[in-house]
DNA sequence: AATGAGTACAACCGCAAGTTG
DNA sequence: ACAACTTGCGGTTGTACTCAT
């Protein structure tokens, strides 16, 4: 007898996901939880297979996630992961909280790849490329060529100083690289915070070891949360820290009220918001797609005004502490 | 404006590991 | 111990979107 197939394909939809069957999806899971991903279809009247519903939660509804392209810090992350561990996104998005695997393995085909290969580093091996080896033979062969150059044709005392400025020269981008190598993950960030340029040789992507990358466990994932309608605006994270239930609270609202409040107010610091990717809080987690997901599951009206969609500035995204058990548990 | 190439990313597929009866 | 089942992972594909011509 042969392996069941994880579904009855007969009749089964497949491709994109509607807001519909994101909405039943969604409402199923706050209401039961995440549990037997094969029986989900059929109880929350969706035509898929449990794999397609359990992969649409995991790297698109799930409210921990972070959206939007990976920051230069991630990057890092990422890459110094990839280095380590190979292909197993799985493990590497584990060190990046809100990220998925399959996030992370398409940014890596599509951004990281090209950089590293524009680097002249083999995305494989982690490697210089042999191209890039010889070039930087030829280079160095062509410093030595000028420097001899240079000595020959200048005067002895003269000599003395070109050389003690050939030396800083060299010592400039030496003193770089060191400062690089000796980074921490927490230097990385702060240089993250800078938009520093990717890596300059493969020594620093390899500062980044595993033990320096903070494992956060799953229920101190950071959600972006809104504050109440009758909140202050300028709710601090530790003031939301104290009570991880307010975002839960805040879900609850039969009205979401606060989701225009801010839509008028903060277009152009949206707008700042999402352009500043220097900024700590580079969660866009509450994307107008998502939030219209949630808005109807709460609203359950699919007619209901769309410009109400929440949008939340950054400035205004209390940290919460996500207590993975009510997710998994549907505590909602 | 039309169109073809390139890009980004959501989703699918098959396999393997873990779990259960 | 073993087969059936479930879940998770990594590779690949399909398609919508963007941009250059």
């Amino acid at each position: 007898m042969g392996r069941q197939p994880c579904c009855d394909k007969v009749g089964l939809k497949k491709g994109p996901w509607t807001a519909e069957e994101d909405k039943k999806l969604i409402n199923f899971i706050l209401t039961n939880g995440q549990c037997c991903w094969r029986a989900v279809p059929k109880l929350a009247g969706l035509l898929r297979c449990g794999k397609s519903c359990r992969l649409r939660w995991t790297n698109y509804l799930r409210p921990d996630l972070k959206r939007g392209l990976l920051s230069e810090y991630e990057e890092k992350m990422v890459i110094d992961l990839h280095a380590q561990l190979g292909n197993r996104w799985s493990k590497i998005a584990s060190h990046l909280p809100g990220r998925t695997d399959n996030e992370i393995k398409n940014h890596w085909n599509t951004h990281i790849k090209k950089k590293l290969k524009k680097m002249g580093i083999d995305p494989v091996t982690h490697k210089l490329l042999p191209n890039a080896i010889d070039q930087t033979k030829c280079e160095k062969q062509q410093q030595l060529q000028e420097q001899q150059n240079q000595q020959e044709s200048s005067s002895p005392i003269e000599d003395d100083t070109k050389v003690e400025n050939e030396n800083d020269k060299n010592k400039e981008p030496q003193k770089q690289e060191t400062s690089f190598e000796s980074s921490t993950i927490n230097e990385a960030k702060e240089q993250d915070q800078v938009m520093t340029p990717l890596f300059d040789s493969l020594e620093l992507m390899n500062e980044f070891l595993i033990e320096e990358v903070p494992i956060i466990n799953s229920n101190e994932i950071l959600v972006p949360c809104v504050p109440s309608s009758s909140s202050n605006t300028t709710s601090t994270s530790s003031s939301s820290n104290s009570n991880s239930s307010n975002f839960l609270e805040d879900l609850l609202l039969p009205d979401f009220d606060w989701s225009h409040n801010f839509n008028v107010n903060n277009n152009i610091e949206n707008n700042n918001f999402n352009e500043n990717s220097n900024n700590n809080i580079n969660m866009t987690l509450w994307d107008d797609d998502f939030i219209r997901s949630w808005d109807f599951v709460i609203n359950d009206d699919d007619d209901g005004d769309r410009n109400q969609v929440f949008e939340a500035p950054h400035n205004q995204y209390p940290k919460v502490i996500m207590d993975s058990e009510i997710w998994a548990y549907g505590m909602f």
